[in-house]
Parts: C-alpha cells; sequence; structure tokens
DNA sequence: GGGACTTTGTGAACAAACGAACAAGGTCGG
DNA sequence: CCGACCTTGTTCGTTTGTTCACAAAGTCCC
C-alpha cells in the first residue's frame, strides 16, 4: 500500500465509523477483531475494511486479526482527536440553540467554547452556560478560546458573510447548516449539513419506489439488505 | 445522452442544490441562466451542471441558456416534489424536539405530521402542536397521516429497532440521525446525518493543516478557492 | 438572409472508488 | 517442527464520477 499514506477521502469519512465501531467492540471486551466482522458491523465490504485499514499502516495479524486498542490508538492519532478541538456555534436561532444544548460534541472532544450571533438583541445574554458574543469578537474568541472548528447555523443569507469571517478570523475548519452554497479558500475545510437536501433525495427514490414496488410485487422478487451508517 | 435516463446518485444529490440556486434566481426575475452562471451560484463545475441537466432531458436552448421557470418545472417533478411528503419524527429528545420546531421542513413540502417517542411518560403530552404517540402505533399512522418518510432522532441504541418498525409499518424512506449503523431491506432508501463524524473529519484535515499551514507559508502558496454547498 | 458569436450536449480521456480474488504471512494443534 | 488453517494486505478488472474539448445548434446584428 501507499507508503506516502495519502488518504482517500472516502476512506477518511469512514474511519469514524470504524472508531465508533470499535469502540462499542472494546466495551464488550473483546479485544480482538476481524476485518470480516467489523464490515458486518460497520455495515460495509470486508475488502474494504482491510484497505481502509492498511492506509493507517499494517496494524493486523494475518490468521488473527487486528488488535482492538491498537487500532483504536492508531486511529484516534490519524484523526486528530488526541486533543479537543473547541467549537464555536455562530447563529443562536432554533438550530444553533439545539446544537448548543446537544451535549453530544463535548463527550466527544468538540467541546462547545463559544456562541455568537450578530443580532444585537441576543449579545449579551446568556444561553447554555455560554454569554452570546457578538460576530466582530470572532478573532479574540479564537485568540483566547483556541476556536478551531466554526458550526455556521445561520439562515441561508447570512453563510457566506460568516464563512468569511471564520476564515478571516483563523478558523480554517467549518460546518455549514445553512441551506445555501458557502466558498471558502482553499486551505480551510468545508463541510455541510442540509436536511432539505437529504429529504429531497428521499423524495427522488421515494418516487420510484411506488413504480417499483408494484413491479416488484409483479415479479416476486425479494429485498436485499442494504446499508448505509449513522 | 443516457435515453433511459437512469440518473447518477451523483447527481441526484446535486439537483437540490440547483433547485434552490434557481429559486433564488426566479425571485430576481431572471427568466433564462447559462449553465456557466448556475455552475457559479452552485459551486460546481459548469460541465457538470449540464451534464446533470442533459439527465432531465435536453430543456436548454443553444446560444441562450435554460429557462429558469421550465428547468424548475421539469426539476420538481423529476424530485417528486409536486406533492407533500409527510414526515413522523421518531424520538422527541433534544434533537428530535428541535427539528419539530424548526419548521424549515413544512415550508418545502416536508410537513412534520407526527411524533413518535418509546418513552410511556413522553406518549401522550403535546409538543409542537402534536401528541406525541407510541412507537406502536406506527402503521396506524402510516395509514391514517399517509406518512412517507421517517426520521430517526433517538439515542444510537435504539435506532435498528425504530428503523425496523418503520419499514414493518410501510415506510421507506428514512433519514437517521442517531450515530449508529443501520440496515434496512433494499427496497427501502437510507440516508444519514452525523454531526460527529463531519466534526471528525474536519478533525482529521484540520490536524494536517497546521503542518500544511507553514509548509505553504514557507513555499509562499497562495489560496485558491474551493467550494461545497449547503 | 448571412455570418459572427454564444452556449448547449456529448464523446472521450482521466481519476477515484469498489469489490473479487488470491498470495503472503502468521497462528496453532499435534 | 510441521502442516492445516485462518486472515491480512494487495493486485487487478470494473464501475462510477469528473473534466476537457469540440461539434451541433441556435441567436442576433447588420
Amino acid at each position: 500500500m501507499d507508503r506516502k499514506r495519502r488518504i482517500p477521502e472516502a476512506t477518511v469519512a469512514r474511519l469514524p465509523v470504524y472508531l465508533r465501531t470499535l469502540l462499542e467492540v472494546q466495551a464488550e471486551a473483546m479485544t480482538t477483531i476481524s476485518s470480516e466482522r467489523l464490515a458486518e458491523l460497520a455495515g460495509v465490504n470486508a475488502a474494504k475494511v482491510r484497505k481502509d485499514l492498511s492506509y493507517l499502516g499494517s496494524y493486523g495479524t494475518r490468521g488473527v486479526g487486528y488488535d482492538v486498542d491498537h487500532l483504536l490508538v492508531q486511529m484516534s492519532r490519524e484523526l486528530g482527536l488526541t486533543r479537543d478541538w473547541p467549537v464555536a456555534i455562530v447563529g443562536v436561532g432554533n438550530l444553533g440553540a439545539a446544537l448548543a444544548n446537544y451535549g453530544g460534541f463535548g463527550d466527544r472532544g468538540f467541546p462547545v467554547a463559544a456562541l455568537v450571533d450578530a443580532d444585537p438583541s441576543k449579545v449579551g445574554t446568556m444561553f447554555g452556560g455560554h454569554k452570546i458574543r457578538d460576530l466582530d469578537d470572532l478573532p479574540a474568541l479564537v485568540e483566547e478560546l483556541g476556536i478551531a472548528i466554526g458550526i455556521i447555523a445561520t439562515p441561508a443569507a447570512g453563510a457566506q458573510e460568516v464563512a468569511d469571517r471564520l476564515v478571516a478570523a483563523g478558523v480554517t475548519s467549518i460546518l455549514n447548516f445553512a441551506p445555501a452554497v458557502v466558498i471558502v479558500p482553499d486551505h480551510a475545510q468545508l463541510r455541510k449539513v442540509d436536511l432539505a437536501l437529504e429529504l429531497q433525495v428521499l423524495s427522488f427514490y421515494g418516487q420510484r419506489e411506488s413504480i417499483g414496488a408494484s413491479l416488484r410485487e409483479e415479479l416476486g422478487v425479494s429485498a436485499e439488505s442494504k446499508e448505509s451508517v449513522g
């Protein structure tokens, strides 16, 4: 396998799934796991698991499988999860507030360190233990709190400006929840979560399904299993 | 282009982005748009736009561009957005409650028609104008309200069972927010939204970035623009 | 009405991702 | 210490997706 270890994007996106799966396996006191079993639990193909893991290095033992603890250490290191990544949530509306309350972040090494909003009537008020700060404070927050990741939870109209300001303040990792196209410079990383898009894609396939269902019924075709991972 | 019109998955995932972009363009009273301009607004390559749109049929006019209204009609039809898709949210905890309140769904043709929870102390109480129903009521809800899409917003442990129950009740489109691998039969559609995963992917690239940044500085390489869409 | 100009639609080259298959390498019982 | 057995790591053909480049098709000005 590539000694340069340039890990393909598709693999990077699967590593967190393996990580979570391995944590569950570890909790059940299993010390070793085969690619076959891991594949089953992670809902992917076994060959893919082996190839993905091989990018991390050769940490398996032929005839035995992978050492769970060792794999977890390597994977955490590779994903950069050996440190905390303080997060700032920009936009404390419906969604932003929910994310701030969610709590699932801090557990996993992504503490919510700051809440930011552009609305002067919100700035200065408290929410979930944080005083809401102004957009203009971003550079200071990055400096003081070491904000590494910005979450955009504003309406679509404000998203691009928020992204620009985040980048200007030195935040190079951005997660966009706003239903808008956002462009960032090449040195920054942007990922998006788009609820409407997901529903519309489901709608697309759901529409065909009605045709497909009657067709399947006619032909007596049975359902094979299909997976996805959450 | 393929006359069978089997639209590639990657294209399906971009159609909602074009759709949203076209709605904005329409709001500005533009009647026609070129692939170049649409590509810019949607944050993709112009050739990709043309190829994607060609799967819908030949709706452009050479030398002119695409008729915005016409394209919107065709695209909505293809995405199955000419009807409403009633949604059931399963799991009225932090996230489920936020989604129920969000409101951005109903606007776009995905009305929240039911809230469901397995917790007996929640069942029967009101939330956001809905009486929370029991998981066992799912088949009845599908029958009465025509639930077409199920949103899983439960803790990880319950996700697979909820999915099974949704499918058993006849819901074949599922959006999973729970941080767990969920498997559905082949005739069902599953998509996932995984916040921890997104943050961990950002962490992966963020980690390299510190190395990359100093390197870039040394070499005096400037940033090219990069896009993603939300 | 003709020619310059614009923009689409698609063929073809390229790139990324996938999955089957298998040799290499290691375990473990006897 | 050997041979049967197991599981990894990797090669290879296939599929899917992206991008370039250009002919075809239309507009619009003169």
